[in-house]
RNA sequence: GCCUCGGUAGCUCAGUCGGUAGAGCAGGGGACUGAAAAUCCCCGUGUCGGUGGUUCGAUUCCGCCCCGAGGCA
């Protein structure tokens, strides 16, 4: 059997030490499952792991685009089952670190994403829909795909879009492709660092406060000043980011931006969780008191022979 | 001391020509197939500052009191 392990929990929870910790213990590595730290140069608002944190285990899939280039959950799938297939290959678990939901279940249910996004197309559309208004749109999907546009709140124009592109693309409509299916190709192990959201917020503040002081308004100020990226590219709509346009552009002050980092960052944590829920497979560890448990949970899933069964 | 303007949801405020009230933000829940840290959906009872009065009925009108901001002395 091939084993995987993947640590999942909202922003701040510590999956990035503990997957150090296991990865250590397994004498493995781990490979980044996170849609902005594959990002050159987003460091600090990132909360990217440093050289010194990783304590010699290596990680991959960490600064691998430069921040004007765009990047996709297939290109991570592809890039990843690489590293899980080499690893495999020298006989090593794979520890799967991150937060990004989208690439967790691009592995784990082996998604057929159908087609790359054409921008041209896109671009067509978008203007389409500019004129036409979200609710002709989503007409029209209804009567090109049904089932989808079901699914698909009118208001929900980037999903719109998507359906109508893969549509007009492939000729395929997104609905007929749709089943997700166990990847049989690994045996996965899933470990949700969890804790009280109360205490989840308070560290999500200290640790953009913390950010602050690690020089986060610098590091932003670069990005812009020598044009690595704008503030249309993917990269800049990562939280910690995205929030300073408006005081670079001179519409809020510093403070504010702060502020509303926390705010997001908290958003984002709650739907990092409603996401995680949805694994009936995974297993939910309080990372304040059950820590210990959890990685002696994963270590023992990792020292199972299969030959054996349970 | 007098005058004026405020006091309504955790916050900022709207509103009720008298029939016990609603937006944004925050907060909670959820969705999610090549942008996903993206995108989207659902959830609003709170002594309407306190207390008397008028009224069938007051958060709304009137009196007094308390608190805040400003003005005049």
């Amino acid at each position: 059997m091939n084993k995987v392990i993947i640590v999942g929990g909202a922003t701040a929870s510590g999956k990035s030490d503990f997957g150090v910790q296991l990865a250590k213990i397994l004498d493995t590595q781990v490979i980044s499952c996170d849609s902005m730290q594959i990002y050159k140069g987003l460091d600090v608002g990132t909360a990217k792991i440093t050289a010194s944190q990783m304590q010699g285990v290596k990680h991959h899939l960490i600064d691998i685009v430069e921040p004007s280039k765009p990047f996709s959950v297939s290109e991570w799938r592809e890039r990843a089952t690489d590293v899980i297939d080499q690893l495999h290959a020298k006989g090593r678990i794979p520890i799967i670190v991150g937060g990004t939901g989208l690439y967790i279940d691009s592995l784990v249910y082996k998604l057929s994403f159908f087609c790359n996004g054409d921008e041209e197309l896109r671009e067509k559309l978008n203007i389409r829909l500019k004129e036409d208004g979200a609710q002709k749109m989503h007409e029209l999907l209804q009567s090109i795909d049904p089932e989808e546009a079901e699914k698909i709140h009118p208001n929900n124009t980037k999903r719109l879009i998507r359906a109508l592109e893969i549509y007009y693309s492939t000729g395929k409509i997104k609905s007929e492709k749709d089943e997700r299916r166990l990847n049989e190709d690994y045996d996965f192990c899933l470990v949700v660092l969890s804790r009280d959201r109360q205490e989840t917020y308070k560290r999500i503040d200290s640790r953009v406060d913390e950010m602050w002081r690690q020089g986060l308004v610098d590091e932003v100020r670069r990005i812009v000043d020598e044009g690595l990226a704008d503030w249309d590219c993917q990269s800049m709509q990562a939280i910690g980011y995205k929030e300073f346009r408006d005081y670079f552009e001179g519409k809020c002050d510093l403070e504010q931006v702060r502020r509303q980092i926390k705010i997001n960052s908290r958003h984002y944590a709650k739907r990092q969780i409603s996401w995680l829920k949805r694994y009936d497979f995974g297993k939910w560890f309080d990372v304040d008191c059950d820590r210990d448990k959890a990685i002696e949970y994963a270590v023992n899933w990792a020292n199972i022979d299969e030959r054996n069964g349970e």
